[in-house]
DNA sequence: CTCCAAGTTGATACTCCATCTCAACGAGGA
DNA sequence: TCCTCGTTGAGATGGAGTATCAACTTGGAG
């Protein structure tokens, strides 16, 4: 997989402007530690207008240099790094974000759709549970 | 599978107390035509309060009488009939849903699980694409 | 039937997520 | 340098959902 920084400088250069506020997103979207909502994003910006930063948002998840991970309460989280048909184990202690990778689970899906003859254009995954650092954590609590 | 109706029924006798207001949202959510968002539920009975609109929801969600559906753009819908998780093929043009049953989806997602050491408890499972109807529909026009 | 506690209601305010508008701005090619 | 057109950002709008809390209703006790 290619290093998304990468991608990102990328990217920057396929934009028709170079702007200030458009790199300032892009800085703090690979320089964020994990899952971050636009809110968030947005106000470590002070800066930069919501709605710029909603539309950088929106050029990446477009460009899969991000993807978007539906909490368990199906508030919508981001995060750098994503590809084509993303698919996440979410903890739901940590809430840390365990990508799956693996042709397996389209495949599966791809068999699904087609069962009920569905054209299939798009799919989303998501598994709620405990990763095992935090099993490990709770083993001792009863 | 039991009549949803018969459900709602059930759910009415194990409310504490039975009011007019409860009565209305459980009567508009079985005789709602297909998926619907909770504003739409709230704006059509007037005589009932939003609040009052969204606790019943979340009752009849908890009691697994009704279920949450993610479109494609993060908006959730609900329909009824739900059961422990649920699996959805959405249609992207008449945006119809078909519910995905058995116990085939559930063994892989918890295979998944296990191969990452997650202890699963919950998962969401959403198929985006057409219909065999809306297939059919768009062969003449392509 | 009356009374009252406790469950329930609903107007309102608030938060979060996201999109739209539109005048003003500024990047960069001519 | 100038002009065009992509871009910006404050603010409005709107959907989704929660919190508050005084007022109200239900239904069991008496």
């Amino acid at each position: 997989m290619p290093d998304p920084r990468s991608l990102v400088a990328d990217l920057e250069q396929t934009f028709p402007r170079r702007t200030a506020s458009r790199r300032a997103v892009l800085q703090a979207v690979v320089s964020w530690p994990g899952l971050f909502s636009v809110e968030e994003l947005s106000r470590s910006l002070p800066n930069v207008g919501r709605a710029t930063v909603y539309r950088t948002v929106a050029s990446l998840l477009d460009a899969e240099v991000m993807c978007r991970v539906m909490m368990e309460s199906g508030a919508p989280r981001y995060e750098l790094g994503g590809r084509r048909h993303h698919h996440h184990l979410v903890c739901i202690e940590c809430g840390r974000v365990q990508d799956v990778a693996g042709r397996r689970v389209d495949d599966f899906m791809g068999a699904l759709a087609s069962r009920y003859d569905y054209d299939m254009v798009g799919h989303r995954l998501e598994i709620y549970g405990r990763c095992a650092a935090c099993q490990d954590e709770g083993r001792g609590e009863g």
